[in-house]
DNA sequence: CTGAATTTTCAGGATTTTCTGAAGTAACGG
DNA sequence: CCGTTACTTCAGAAAATCCTGAAAATTCAG
């Protein structure tokens, strides 16, 4: 492993970190690099970065691919392929909630949903059923919640996330001026 | 394994899905068990229930009270140790996040912190920690933002996730208002 | 075509993680 | 105390995952 210190210490930490984040450790440590450069990488600068066989370092690309986490990005008047991250941060934690979405939810969610349309056979299946339906609610609120929040351009969600629970506050008085002013049901909002 | 096939199925999908999430088979199922329960479960209950030896669940649930998702409950008149989960479902998602912010976020903040603090030796290294400056910043937002959402009591929690984005256009709305009325700034909510 | 440069695949060895059974410890009733 | 029940610990077996080097496949310039 052959890095500036900075960078070598960051990319170490992505690679410990990798197995909690359902990654191995070449894997963080690659993408770390790869995040961390000015320019594109190529398997021969990875290889020599990280420490690790080529063939270890194709498979960690292939695998960042397969996450849509890393692009091709080719490099004039050179034969071998170049990877960069994606344009902005933002994209990189929009992708990154998608993709984990894709791989730790939605398997949940299909399952969950042919549980539900069986009927139960016993009290104790009854139950079960009961919970697995809270689940059911609880995944779709958040994830419907996020699938609509992800639409927005990048500087209204981070007004929105800075707002906080403020933003509940502005809420509140916006009911109140809504019933105010005399229109309809005093709980959310409808179409004008 | 004994269960009902309902249950089952469940405790199954959990069990292959553990390793997406962090956990292993066991720990999942372990979980899944308790989880579907219509009353407190004991080790034995879990011994015959998922299959695996004793010392396994032993540790599948010391494992689920280290990430605080179960908690003893004793039985009047019984020796034996009884788990359930959270109380409710709302408990149990906000625990969930609770925890794997701490375990997958916390420790890549704090080394972010402490490599910001360094002075860049040359201009990689610079870029470099430019990046993690703009890493450090969206953690920051999102945990920040997470952390001030988190405190709302669960009806308002839902409330704001079942409005989606829609909130941004009652913002807006609010935001004219306010303007119209004639009041101060006309972007961000203030302290009255 | 041919051959060099580059990437991909994969069998098997290395490492890590998980699981088990046996032994150990603790708590309790009698 | 003693024996029973229940829980925990832990060494090593079993399984899963990761990594490597060699070989195969692909790409491209000449």
């Amino acid at each position: 492993m052959n890095l500036p210190p900075l960078i070598q210490a960051f990319v170490l930490h992505f690679g410990e970190m990798g197995s909690r984040w359902g990654i191995n450790r070449t894997v963080g440590q690659v993408y770390a690099v790869i995040f961390l450069a000015n320019r594109p990488v190529c398997a021969d600068d990875l290889v020599d970065a990280v420490g690790v066989a080529r063939s270890n370092v194709a498979m960690a690309l292939k695998e960042l691919q397969s996450w849509e986490l890393i692009r091709l990005k080719h490099v004039p008047g050179e034969r071998r392929d170049y990877y960069g991250t994606l344009d902005d941060i933002w994209a990189i934690v929009r992708k990154l909630v998608e993709q984990r979405k894709r791989r730790e939810i939605d398997p949940t969610l299909t399952v969950l949903r042919e549980l539900l349309m069986q009927s139960p056979a016993s009290e104790e299946e009854r139950f079960a059923q009961e919970r697995m339906q809270e689940m059911h609610g609880v995944i779709e609120l958040v994830t419907g919640w996020y699938d609509d929040i992800e639409r927005l351009e990048t500087e209204r969600l981070v007004q929105l996330l800075s707002l906080g629970s403020k933003i509940v506050k502005a809420l509140d008085w916006k009911d109140k001026l809504f019933v105010a002013k005399g229109g309809g049901k005093p709980k959310g909002p409808e179409r004008p």
